[in-house]
DNA sequence: ACCCTATTTCGACGATCGTGGAAGGACCGT
DNA sequence: ACGGTCCTTCCACGATCGTCGAAATAGGGT
């Protein structure tokens, strides 16, 4: 991911409305949610949202889909992984021994139960 | 990190000067950079950096120090690593699978000679 | 005390953002 | 074809942001 586009999905995140809209579309992952709902589960008017729902899609955050009447937003994690990427590559670009501290916090998210698989 | 901070961090990265300025600080690490020097080193004037770093600051990415004359400021590490936290507890919420892909993108870059160690 | 350097703070400007009312467009049921 | 639902686009408003000249503050050297 180029600076560009990081700027682009930080700028994305950094208001409490779209935040708190991604967050909620992530937890309906992977079903998806439509536009209303987000508006009406936020207490957000539907235009207000739309825009901000607009914003978030043109991020590559969210993706968008129609079902007949609704359009279904979906989350791309896929562009999640990227960003947090790209700051701690951020850190580690040529200083691995800065890096470490930071994937150790992760690790512990993909193995809640007990360790001794390939990845960790 | 509650979303109140975050939303502070994220905005503080959303911004292509600050991006660059938080980036080169990082670079600079553990020793620093002067305030002149990010200007001087991103062709920035004096003032309009010095407003930059200091929105930086007020987030928590970078801590000032005096040093004689000039101010050094430095990259506080632990801030990125709670920012990546952030968006990636986001994501496995109550859904630990979601997790998974996006830890595997951070462990090469701890260990990149080879495997094995107790936890990548 | 004075000057010089380094940095921040003040003030003002245009630009962009967040918001929401109103209108427009897409789709379905009847 | 018509009304109803769902969502977006258009437009305008106040608020915040990014920028930078000018003035103010802090520190060191002579």
């Amino acid at each position: 991911m180029e600076s560009t586009n990081a700027i682009d999905v930080l700028a994305a995140l950094a208001q409490p409305t779209r935040l708190e809209a991604f967050r909620l579309v992530m937890q309906h992952e992977p079903h998806g949610l439509p536009a209303g709902e987000v508006a009406r589960l936020l207490d957000v008017p539907q235009n207000t949202m739309s825009t901000h729902l607009a914003i978030l899609a043109r991020a590559g955050l969210i993706s968008s889909e129609r079902q007949s009447r609704s359009i279904v937003y979906r989350a791309e994690i896929d562009t999640v992984r990227q960003i947090a990427s790209f700051l701690v590559n951020d850190c580690c670009g040529g200083r691995p021994e800065l890096c470490e501290p930071l994937v150790a916090e992760f690790t512990p998210c993909c193995t809640p139960k007990e360790a001794g698989n390939a990845c960790c």
